[in-house]
DNA sequence: TGACTCGTTTGGAACGATCCAATAATTCTT
DNA sequence: AAGAATTATTGGATCGTTCCAAACGAGTCA
C-alpha cells in the first residue's frame, strides 16, 4: 500500500553508511569512494527510492528545476507548437514545466502565476492574455524570478521579451502580393486592439503606401483569430462593391478559414485568389494548396524563449533582454506565385 | 534584490503572534479570532509573503496539489484540446499541472514520469506513447499515486482508463456512408499497429460485412496520423483500379489532409466524395465543407479524465476504473449527406 | 614519534510549514 | 468564588534533503 516513503536514511541504513554519504552519491560527488557508491546505488535500486525534490528545494540556495509556461490559447496550433518547442529544451535541460492555458482570462492568469510562484518556479515564460499589465509580473520579479514574455509585448514590463518582427513580415508579404500584380489586397482577421494585429496591419499599410496605393479601410476586416473567424472575414470582404483579389491574413488559422470561405463561393485559393497566412504552423506545408505564410517558426521561437529563460536562471542575474526574431516569407501555392511552376510540372 | 524569502516567522513577528497562528490563518481555520486574522493578513500583504508549498508538502500527510499530464503529440489539435479540458478542471480544483510532450518517445516518457514523480505529483494522466508497457507505471502505483490512462489502452496495466468507443464510432460512421449509397469505402490513415487504429478498422470492417460487402484490404491505407499523412493516403487510394467514392479517416487531421488531396485532383469533398473524420476537433465545425466526424469531444474527455483522477486523489484509495465514453457521429457536409439540404437552400 | 597531509565519512543544524499537546484567557455553571 | 467549559494561542517536534565543520584512518615526512 501507501507505505511511508523511502528516504535517504533508509538507504543509509541499508547500505551501512550515513545519510550524508547517500546525499553525496545522489549528487554524483567525486568525493565518495567507488565501492561505497556501488553499495549505495544498489540499496537505492533495491528499496525503490525516489528522490524528493521538494525537500531538496527547501534549502534556500537550491533552485527548483521547475519553470512555468503560460499561454493564452493552446487550441491554436501556433501556441501548441510554441509550447512543444519550449518543452523540448526544458526536458533536455532537466527541467519540468507547469503549463497553463488562460484562454485570455486575466483572472485565470493571475491565479496560475500566483500558484506557480507558490510552487517555487525558477522562471516563467508567458504569452500574456489581452489586458495584462506590467504590474502582473511584479511579485515574480520582486522575488528575483526571471520572466520572459513571448509573442505579445507588455508596455513598461521590465522583463525579457521575445517577439516576432510583425511589421516587416506583414510588409514583405504584402509586397509579395503586390509583385504578383494584386492591387486590391485585404487584411483579414484579428482584433485591432491587440499590439500584434496593429503591427501587422501597419506593415501591410506601409507596403501599400510605398506602392502608391491608397489603403482602403473597408479592406481591413476584423474577426476572431480562428478558422471560423477567417470564414466570416472573407465572406464580409467578398460582399464589397470592389472585392479584393488577394488577402494577407492575421494568422494561419484565419488563412485556412479564408481558403474554406473562398471555396464555399467557388473561388479556388491560389488560382483565383491570393492567400497569405502568418505564423508558419506545420499544417501550412501539408495543406493543399500549401499555404504561403510569414513563418515565425513557432517551435523555434519556443526553443529560443526557453533558452533565453534558462540562460537567465543559470546566470543568476536577471537582466531584461528584448529580442525580435526575424521572420521569413515562405512562398508556397496559396498566393498564386507557384502556380506557373505547377502548370509546367503537370503539362 | 533576491532578499531571503519572507516566511511565516517573519509574518508572525510583524503581526505579533506565533507562527502557529499564522499557519492557522493561512489555512483559513475557524479557530482564529477575527481581529488576529485581520492583523496577520495585513502583515502578509505588507511583507509580500508567498506561501511555500514545497515546505508544506514535506509533511507526509500532505498532498501536493500537483498532477502530471503526459501526451504523445501536442501539435495534434486533438491532444491540445484534451489538455485544455484537463487544464480547466485542474485549475478550478486548485491544482497545477506539469505537462510534457513525449512525441512518441518512450525514453522521454520514462524520464518525464520519473521527474514528475520526484517532484511529488499527486496523480498522473497519460496518453501513452506507442510501446508503453504496464511496467512503466509500476513506480507510481507502488507509491500509491493514481494513474489515469486516456485515449490508448495498455494491456495489463492495473490503472484507470478513459477510452473512446472506437469500434462503435467507426461502425456508425461507415454505416452512415453506406446509407448514402457508397459501396467502395476506404479507411485512410493511421498505423495498424496501434490499438486505436485496429479498433477503428475493425468497426469499419464489421459495418461492411454486415452490409454484405466484401472488405477490400487495398482500401485500407496506412499513413502518419497527420494532415500530411492524409494527403499521401488519399493519393495512394485514388490510384487504385477501382478507387473509393468515400472514406472514413483515422482522425480529423487525416481527414483534412484527405480533403486537400482530393481538391488537388479536382475532386470536391462532400460533393464528389464522402469524407468522415474521427475525433471532433473544434476546427471540424469551422472548416468548409464542415467535417462530418465521429466526435469524441476531446475537451470533454479531458475534463472527464481530470475529474476521474481528482476523485481518486481525494478518495485516497486507488481503485482502477475502466470507462469507455460513447461517441457521436456529427453529420455535417463533408460526407455529402447535407448536400441535398444545401442544394435546397441555395436554389 | 609527533605533526602533517590526503581521501572519505559523518553528526547536526538548517530550510519553511504543519500539527499535536499544552497553555492562557475568557465565559459559563452552580 | 471555585471549577468546568469554551475559545485562542503557542512551543516544539517533524517532514527529507543539503552542507558545513569536524573527525576518522592511513599513509608521509622530518
Amino acid at each position: 500500500m501507501t507505505r511511508s516513503r523511502v528516504t535517504v536514511i533508509d538507504i543509509a541504513r541499508a547500505a551501512g553508511v550515513s545519510k550524508s554519504t547517500v546525499s553525496l552519491v545522489l549528487q554524483a560527488s567525486p568525493l565518495v569512494n567507488e565501492q561505497t557508491r556501488a553499495k549505495v546505488n544498489a540499496a537505492i535500486r533495491e528499496l525503490g527510492y525516489v528522490y524528493n525534490r521538494s525537500a531538496a528545494n527547501l534549502r534556500q540556495t537550491a533552485s527548483s528545476k521547475i519553470v512555468g509556461i503560460v499561454v493564452n490559447d493552446l487550441t491554436n496550433s501556433f501556441f501548441a507548437e510554441l509550447a512543444v518547442g519550449m518543452d523540448m529544451v526544458m526536458q533536455s535541460a532537466g527541467f519540468v514545466q507547469f503549463l497553463a492555458n488562460t484562454g485570455e482570462s486575466l483572472d485565470r492568469q493571475r491565479e496560475v502565476i500566483a500558484s506557480m510562484h507558490e510552487h517555487g518556479i525558477s522562471g516563467l515564460i508567458i504569452s500574456p492574455a489581452r489586458g495584462t499589465e506590467a504590474a502582473d509580473f511584479r511579485p515574480l520579479t520582486a522575488a528575483g524570478i526571471p520572466v520572459v514574455i513571448v509573442v505579445r509585448n507588455i508596455a513598461g514590463a521590465k522583463v525579457s521579451s521575445l517577439l516576432s518582427d510583425n511589421h516587416a513580415g506583414a510588409r514583405e508579404a504584402t509586397e509579395h502580393l503586390l509583385s504578383l500584380g494584386h492591387r486590391r489586397i485585404a487584411f483579414l482577421g484579428g482584433f485591432s486592439d491587440t499590439t500584434v494585429a496593429r503591427e501587422r496591419v501597419q506593415g501591410y499599410r506601409d507596403a501599400l503606401v510605398q506602392a502608391g496605393i491608397a489603403a482602403d479601410d473597408a479592406l481591413i476586416v476584423n474577426s476572431a483569430p480562428s478558422r471560423a473567424g477567417g470564414v466570416a472575414a472573407v465572406e464580409r470582404a467578398m460582399l464589397l462593391a470592389e472585392p479584393p483579389t488577394a488577402a494577407l491574413c492575421f494568422n494561419d488559422a484565419v488563412a485556412f478559414g479564408v481558403c474554406d470561405g473562398l471555396r464555399a463561393r467557388g473561388i479556388e485559393p491560389g488560382r483565383d485568389f491570393g492567400v497569405v497566412g502568418f505564423d508558419g504552423v506545420i499544417e501550412a506545408q501539408a495543406a493543399v494548396p500549401a499555404l504561403t505564410t510569414v513563418s515565425v517558426d513557432p517551435q523555434g521561437m519556443g526553443r529560443r524563449a526557453a533558452q533565453m529563460l534558462l540562460k537567465q536562471i543559470n546566470s543568476g542575474r536577471v537582466e531584461a533582454e528584448a529580442m525580435v526574431t526575424p521572420v521569413r516569407l515562405a512562398v508556397r501555392q496559396s498566393c498564386g506565385a507557384a502556380m506557373k511552376d505547377m502548370g509546367r510540372n503537370t503539362v
